[in-house]
DNA sequence: CGACTTCTTGGATCATCGACCAAGAACATA
DNA sequence: TATGTTCTTGGTCGATGATCCAAGAAGTCG
C-alpha cells in the first residue's frame, strides 16, 4: 500500500533530531513550538500535523536522545580494560565546564524538569536503569579480571558511578574549569582500581 | 529616619520563603508571579512594588535556599566523627525517592534550568564551593583523625562527593525505592573509612 | 485634625504560546 | 490528463503570563 499524496518536505528523523537538540538545550518549558520549527526548517502548522501535539514531539526527541545513549553504553560492554573507559566517559562529561553551551544530559534535564509527568519519568527511569546495568556488567567483568578490586559491589557501584555522572552534568553548567572536574573523576575511579589506588592515572 | 505611610501587609521574609518553596518545587519558568502570590498571601502587584520583577524574587529566593545550605554545611564542621554524618546527609537525598513531590536541590535545579543566567549561574557556582571547601574540610579533619583512608584527597574527593550528591538529587526525581540510592551511598562512602571498608555500614 | 507618604487593590496592556483550521499546492494513480 | 489524497501555508483563537498603573485605603507626623 504505497502513500499518494504530496509527499514531506522533511524527514521525520531529521526533525525529531533537531528537536532532540533544542529540547536538550532550553528543556521542555523553554522551548516553543515556532523555534522548533525553526530549527528544523519546518513550519509549527506541519509539525502539529506530522508529531501531534508539543509533548508528543518531546516524547520522540527524549526516546530519540535514550537511544543514543543506550549506544553509547554498549560501549562499555566490548572486551577490554574497562576503567579507562569509564574514565573517558567521564571526561567527557567533564569537557563541558567552560564551553559557550553545557547542555547537561538530556535524561538528568528531563527528570528535573518534567518528574511531575508519569509517563516521561518512566522513560527516564527506564533509560537509567539501562545505563546502570550497562555499568555494573562492565565492573563485574573487569572485577573477574582482575582490573577492579573485588570489594567492589557492581551493582551498588554501578548506581554510584551513574549518579556522579549525573552530578558532574549538573557541575559543568556552572563549573568554568574542566580540570577540576576531571580531578573529582580521578578521586572517584582511583578507589576502584585493583593496583596502584594512590595513583588513579594508572589504571 | 523612621518610615512614615501605610504599613506592609507581609513579611518581607515571608514572601521571600514562600517564593522559595515554589520555585524550588516549580522551577523558574515554571512558576508564575500569580502562583507565587496566592502562595505568599500576597497580590502580584504588591509583590512587584516590593521585590520588583519575577527575576529578581528569584534571586532572593536562591539566595535565601544557598543560605540554608550553607548552614547544613555548617555542621560538618563540628567536632566528632565525619562519615555517619555525610552518610546522613546522602541518605537524607536519597529519602527523597518515591516521595510525592521529590524536589531535588534548588542549586542543581537551577544549574540546570537557568545556566545561561550569569548572575545566577554565578550565585549557584559560589553556593557550590561552599559546600565543596565544607564536605573538603571535613574529609581532612577525618583524615588526621584516623577515620578516612589517608590515600584520599579532601578537594577532589569533595568534588567527587558534591557531584554524587547532585546526581542523588537527580536520581530521586525518578527512582522509588531510596534503599538503592542508599546502597549507592554506601558504595561511594565504604572506600573512604580507613578501617573494616568491606562493609560499609561499620563506618 | 489635616496633610503627606506608602501600600493595596483591581484591572489594563501587551506579548507569547499552543493548538487548530481553511484554502491552496504538490504529487501518485488511473 | 483528471482525480483524489496528503502536505504546506498563513492566519485565527483562546489562554496565560509579566508588567505596570490609577485610585482608594491605611497608616504617621506636625
Amino acid at each position: 500500500m504505497t502513500r499518494t499524496g504530496r509527499p514531506r518536505s522533511f524527514s521525520e528523523p531529521a526533525v525529531v533530531e533537531a528537536a532532540t537538540e533544542v529540547f536538550w538545550e532550553r528543556g521542555y518549558a523553554g522551548t516553543s513550538v515556532q523555534r522548533l520549527g525553526e530549527r528544523a526548517g519546518v513550519l509549527p502548522g506541519s509539525l502539529h500535523a506530522a508529531f501531534g501535539d508539543k509533548r508528543a514531539l518531546f516524547l520522540r526527541a527524549l526516546g530519540h536522545y535514550a537511544q543514543g545513549q543506550r549506544e553509547a553504553a554498549a560501549w562499555l560492554r566490548e572486551p577490554g580494560p574497562v576503567l579507562p573507559r569509564l574514565r573517558e566517559m567521564m571526561y567527557g562529561i567533564a569537557a563541558a565546564a567552560g564551553t559557550a553551551q553545557p547542555r547537561g544530559c538530556m535524561l538528568g534535564n528531563t527528570a528535573i524538569e518534567a518528574a511531575g509527568d508519569e509517563e516521561t519519568a518512566g522513560m527516564v527511569r527506564e533509560a537509567f536503569s539501562e545505563l546502570e546495568a550497562a555499568l555494573a556488567e562492565a565492573l563485574a567483568r573487569g572485577r573477574s579480571d582482575g582490573e577492579v578490586r573485588h570489594e567492589v559491589e557492581p551493582l551498588p557501584q554501578a548506581r554510584a558511578l551513574l549518579a556522579t555522572m549525573q552530578g558532574l552534568h549538573v557541575l559543568a553548567r556552572v563549573e568554568t574549569d574542566p580540570g577540576r572536574l576531571r580531578e573529582a573523576v580521578d578521586a572517584t575511579l582511583g578507589p576502584l582500581a585493583e593496583t596502584a589506588p594512590e595513583d588513579p592515572r594508572t589504571a
